[in-house]
DNA sequence: GCCGTTTTCGGCCCGACTGTTTTCAGTCG
């Protein structure tokens, strides 16, 4: 999977086509055709161009002689007339309003179509006028739903951060696990599948007495609101905002409601296409044989793994899960195997009081070291940071002296020598060569100058990687999930820098990064690029962010081997200076 | 719009829940 600009772009079209589609009534199966397409652009191997030249498109299945067309034509005139059409018949705005929980496309179609309605705004005063009431199909309830969605959208967008949802739920998990009519219980959702954002979190427990349980979730939960609430699904929205859904299944249904229930909708689409093709039906509830005159005979699963096994698959681990070709992997035995927590070695990328770190690096060392690594990475800021603190060469001379001390004095971990530098304007970094050749490690970021162009910041960065002195690139893209977007960088051109000079690549674990994004990180191994998991830590209680940084790198393929740090110091060292 | 071991037309994954219904549409996952 590469995502290149064309290959995003089309996606992109495509799936604003779709929803648009949607909201004019067209055939529900043409619209759903725009979304898979959409998908396959989006998790497409080759750019698009490339695989239209050679006639691979049209091999890839769900793309046919239409898509096919509509490539052609955007390749060599950057647009698609049917979609500048289908703009044309509906205001700009309008998709906006699919965000509101509970609103599709055909209360968008109905409030467009009887009130004109085609923004939030709009939106949000016909329902505060009591307009939306006088609309078929249309109720109090539901008027007061659409404001509170409304309120919702406008303060998080909808979306919370990995970590943010999991802390969300802590007190709800905690509850599952000590109640005493649940037999199991899982995270499912997005949740499970390491998305770097999610938009609720959806347990999944297996429970002799579903009532209990249920009043048992609400009681931890402290819901703002319960959304709704059957004998196998209860919904709320918690004070922070987030919704959370509980649902309640028996014993023998818990391996496939959890396959069910942790997606992506695109694998489970795939998976029951799959099932289907094999003479089987697959839901929330079993799996079973269809016999030829229809008759369905349950197949008995005792674990997700069962299931898989059933359908002639591997066990596709969660992080997978996003019908971005692991059903084919499984099928034919080819999984990657991927890095787990216990593989990571050694703490990189971890701040001290030398700049903006919160702890000493022996605090540091020391709690990296009862957290199982046998190493630490010191990377303090370097002098161009003035913002936090960045470290003169008189200064590091101080810290390295402390560092000698400290590898003679303390057991059980060794402490590395390492740097975060900055990345100049013109893409040098901050130190001489006389300095930086005494690092162990140089890890080489952009943290200034974030309004440049595309052209510069890659630039920047292909510079940084091609600097015999840099062995990690540090948060690539400069993101912070739901707060700004990365500044404009070219991802291949980086990438390929590093593959051809042996850099490394961070995927940063801190919660509002994890940069590098999983659908690059994937690229990068595909072009042979090493990666450092990091925790990008500023306190002793945040080195556990590089846990977040395996599941990207889980969710993006990567085995051990791909990850530096599941070595040892000392290879890990000399995996950076010779690029073994 | 896509697809094909029932193959060029007719079907396309499946079920729970809400709200507004008096038999069901819309939304969600």
């Amino acid at each position: 999977m590469s995502s290149t600009q064309h290959n995003e772009e089309l996606a992109a079209i495509f799936e604003e086509m779709a929803a648009l589609l949607d909201i004019l009534g067209e055939n529900p199966f043409k619209v759903r055709s725009y979304h898979n397409v959409s998908h396959i652009f989006s998790t497409l191997d080759g750019d698009a161009a490339e695989l239209l030249a050679s006639g691979q498109l049209e091999n890839v299945k769900g793309v046919g002689s239409s898509t096919i067309e509509k490539v052609r034509e955007y390749l060599e005139t950057g647009r698609i007339a049917a979609h500048l059409e289908i703009r044309s018949r509906l205001p700009a705005d309008i998709l906006d309003l699919l965000q509101v929980p509970g609103f599709g496309p055909r209360k968008a179609r109905a409030v467009y179509q009887k009130l004109g309605v085609s923004s939030l705004h709009q939106l949000e005063e016909a329902a505060a006028s009591g307009k939306l009431e006088e609309l078929e199909g249309f109720g109090r309830k539901t008027e007061e739903n659409i404001l509170a969605g409304i309120e919702l959208v406008k303060k998080h967008k909808g979306r919370f951060l990995w970590a943010d949802a999991m802390h969300v739920i802590e007190p709800v998990l905690n509850a599952l696990s000590s109640h005493k009519s649940v037999i199991t219980f899982e995270v499912a959702g997005s949740l499970r599948r390491y998305m770097e954002t999610v938009k609720d979190a959806d347990i999944l427990a297996a429970t002799s007495d579903p009532a209990s349980t249920s009043a048992s979730f609400l009681d931890a939960a402290a819901p703002v609101k319960i959304t709704s609430r059957g004998d196998t699904k209860v919904s709320i929205v918690t004070s922070y905002g987030m919704a959370v859904d509980l649902r309640m299944v028996s014993k023998k249904e818990f391996p496939y409601a959890l396959h069910h229930f942790t997606g992506s909708k695109e694998h489970n689409i795939a998976m029951r296409g799959r099932s289907q093709k094999m003479g089987f039906k697959m839901n929330e509830y079993g799996l079973f044989r269809v016999s030829r005159a229809g008759r369905e005979t349950p197949v008995k699963c005792a674990s997700e793994n069962d299931l898989f096994q059933t359908l002639g698959l591997d066990y596709i681990p969660p992080e997978l899960r996003e019908d971005a070709g692991e059903i084919e992997a499984a099928e034919h035995h080819v999984l990657p195997h991927l890095v787990r927590r216990e593989d990571v070695r050694g703490a990189i990328h971890v701040h001290s009081t030398y700049s903006d770190g919160h702890d000493s690096i022996e605090d540091m060392a020391v709690a990296a070291r009862d957290a199982g690594f046998s190493y630490i990475l010191i990377s303090d800021h370097s002098q161009s940071a003035y913002y936090a603190g960045g470290l003169k060469p008189d200064e590091l001379k101080k810290q390295w002296k402390e560092i000698d001390a400290l590898n003679r004095r303390l057991d059980g971990v060794r402490i590395l020598k390492g740097i975060e530098t900055d990345i100049l304007a013109d893409g040098s970094v901050d130190y001489s060569d006389g300095i930086l050749e005494r690092f162990d490690c140089v890890i080489a970021s952009i943290h200034s100058g974030f309004t440049h162009d595309e052209a510069t910041q890659t630039m920047r960065l292909v510079r940084a990687a091609r600097n015999r002195h840099v062995d990690v690139i540090g948060h690539l893209s400069g993101r912070l999930l739901l707060q700004r977007e990365g500044y404009p960088v070219n991802h291949e051109e980086v990438l390929k820098a590093c593959a051809d000079t042996g850099t490394a690549v961070e995927i940063n674990g801190n919660p509002h990064r994890l940069d590098l994004d999983w659908r690059w990180a994937r690229r990068a191994r595909e072009l042979g690029v090493r990666t450092v998991l990091t925790s990008d830590a500023h306190r002793k209680e945040t080195l556990s962010h590089v846990f977040a940084a395996v599941g990207v790198a889980r969710k993006a393929w990567l085995e051990k081997k791909d990850v530096l740090n599941s070595r040892g110091a000392d290879g890990f060292i000399a995996a950076l200076k010779n690029g073994s």
